[in-house]
DNA sequence: GCTCTTTTTGCATACGCATGCAAAAATTTT
DNA sequence: AAAATTTTTGCATGCGTATGCAAAAAGAGC
């Protein structure tokens, strides 16, 4: 089994020696007179390695088992679990020689099968429906690093509208200990499915009332208004409004607040089209609200994906300026609003702190085996930037 | 046990009662008067529901087996397992009553024993180090999109450089059978460490000689150079680099493509500069080019991530104007390079055909069990947009 | 030294499922 | 109708680990 190994590393040593610059160089050459190759031949030769039922030699070599280390260092394999189970009663002799013997072995637990005994997988899983709206991508990464500090991993599940009744199945089929349904265009049935069974199930950016799943979201109410009232305060007179999806609560509650926050300066929407929180449908939107006459000299565009959409539109096809002709807002502060290029106003809803929470709530529900439904508002904060006309006196 | 559920339902409905409207309303009126609320009340009141040892009338509910179905149906077990399992053998008279009884419970086969029993765990990891720069999260939604169909899940882990051992730990405690490893400054050991346990793992948009692994990049070398040759058409002189992380595959192939390239029309380039592949080392490495007199009249950024921050160095600090006063060129073809406040000239590197490549490769070497390198090179696609001046002829 | 307490250890079992094997049933052939 | 063949079924076992339990070992106190 060791001398199997070492032939293979030789193998290895073998076919990738020469330094880097000079596979480099020949590289170059070789592609000088044929641009372009499809699933080009590799520049080292392939390296084969067989594994498997080759039965020479008597056993297959495979992971090593606390079977196999247990053997070794002459104990029971009850002592090579303990070791690796914190707070479990060995001596730290014992311990020792296990260690040594699984150094030896390239022993690693097996994180299935400690998952089917213990019951607890430290698997989450996450379900999205679409990484392009940046904001997601963050969250996930965000959420998948505090979850690895805490000792789970996070399963990654992509939903299709239409589709998501299977994916519901894969999740609850993988034992995950929780999930969190990051999208705004999520039925809330499933969350009920996944409630049923006893998961904890977080909504992310979301909330639906009759769902028994808990929730975090930002103060999107609060955000729409902070937004009206910047636009009233800015002496915008014609203020329009893009909507995402709009069976989605982020839609519902920031088309709320906002409407609220004109209604609160005594006005009322100029405009109104949707844009589904995809970009096409932002673009289409905005020659809607903006190709008649008497067009909006403000638009609150419901997240800033589409924002962007929206500005690409009124400089590049329709002409206005930004925010001379027009003012427009956002909403979620991603990265790309702080870019030159838009330096969009819109509200920050922190995924610090959103992933906190979320944090938060599954691992105190997963530890206490209690599912209890938490609703937690984070909240919004208004960043100005320059892609909207700025009060007065601010 | 039934009986419990539906408790727990009813529970659900009593508190979730009202519809959305009026929930709505409530909550806008009830923050009119305090604008931020953190980890704010609930809209409906906590919904509790106890799972768990309560040992009140016996049996605790846990999710039901295949043994449960065997005995529903009056089957064995095994004809349970054979139902569920795709080829084998079972009447269909037995497959009926077997999967009524399988939806009467609810049941659901548990991913991890199967795992165990069969050895396959349908897992495959994706390791990356960011997911800032756009690229990533949408090969991640990509990859995950086709493995999904496959049958397979994606298990995410994020690195940080320094901790990235741990993490491989993981990876392999949880018997995944394949690892993707998307990130331009992976350290390469770590896809050794991998290797030797005999699964196949993926560089993705990385090349290591020198390593077992296999590997999916685009053709970067003719990337490189054909940007060169686009530059110097386009009549530049001064022709600037920016590299991105100098120790990875993906800024060695560009840069020596592209230096190529200008050696082929006589040029040698004018300036160069490391952004290390971050936002602000791009920034930092664009003032440094650009605030000399002399300054570059064309630029090569190493990935597009890092050219929207040159871009807005350039456009935003130091007045000069693009394509006007500079060129300015990427690498990637990430959507953002599309939008009409940068409207990048950059090659493409099809995630598409790279993801393709990968799941081939990955499923190729999990289903014959034997791990051979190989190295798939899909081809290098200029994108011309306005961010540079173009070639007269063209 | 001996008894009493605490810690350590090994045994045995279970987690939920897949699968080889042989018996049983169903089907085909003679 | 009996024999030969094929299909279906159940039994038993094992995957790799965690854990309750009782036996063994190690300390503590006298």
């Amino acid at each position: 089994m060791k001398v199997d190994l070492q032939i293979v590393r030789r193998e290895f040593c073998d076919t990738g020696i020469g330094n880097w610059g000079q596979t480099l160089a020949e590289r170059v050459r070789a592609r000088e007179r044929e641009p372009f190759r499809n699933e080009g031949t590799p520049t080292a030769p392939p390296v084969d390695v067989r594994l498997e039922n080759s039965d020479i030699g008597g056993m297959n070599k495979s992971a090593p088992t606390s079977g196999d280390v247990a053997k070794l260092a002459k104990v029971s394999q009850s002592a090579v679990s303990r070791t690796f189970t914190p707070g479990a009663s060995v001596s730290a002799e014992t311990r020792e020689k296990v260690l040594k013997a699984a150094r030896e072995l390239g022993y690693r637990p097996n994180a299935l099968a400690r998952a089917m005994i213990s019951g607890r997988s430290r698997l989450i899983a996450m379900m999205v429906a679409y990484l392009d709206n940046q904001f997601y991508p963050i969250v996930l990464e965000k959420l998948s690093r505090a979850l690895q500090d805490q000792g789970y991993q996070v399963l990654l599940f992509m939903t299709e509208t239409g589709k998501q009744d299977r994916v519901v199945q894969r999740i609850l089929e993988y034992q995950v200990e929780g999930v969190v349904m990051a999208s705004a265009t999520l039925s809330s049935t499933l969350a009920r499915e996944c409630a049923k069974t006893g998961i904890p199930v977080v909504l992310f950016n979301r909330y639906v009332p009759s769902s028994p799943a808990s929730s975090v979201t930002s103060d999107n109410i609060e955000g729409g208004r902070l937004l009206a009232r910047f636009l009233v305060e800015g002496g915008h007179e014609r203020i329009a409004f893009i909507a995402g999806a709009e069976d989605s609560s982020t839609n519902r509650d920031r088309e709320a607040g906002f409407f609220k926050g004109l209604a609160e300066h005594g006005m009322t929407v100029w405009a109104r089209a949707v844009g589904g929180y995809n970009f096409e449908g932002a673009a289409a939107a905005a020659r809607e609200l903006f190709s008649r006459k008497d067009r909006p000299d403000a638009v609150f565009v419901a997240n800033d994906h589409m924002a962007f959409s929206v500005m690409d539109v009124l400089r590049g096809e329709l002409d206005l300026r930004i925010p001379e002709d027009v003012s427009v807002v956002g909403y979620d502060d991603v990265p790309e609003a702080a870019w030159k290029g838009y330096d969009l106003t819109t509200i920050s809803q922190s995924s610090q702190n959103m992933i906190e929470a979320t944090v938060s709530i599954l691992l105190e529900q997963i530890e206490k085996r209690v599912v209890k439904k938490r609703a937690a508002v984070v909240p919004s904060e208004l960043i100005v930037r320059s892609s909207a006309r700025k009060p007065k006196n601010s």
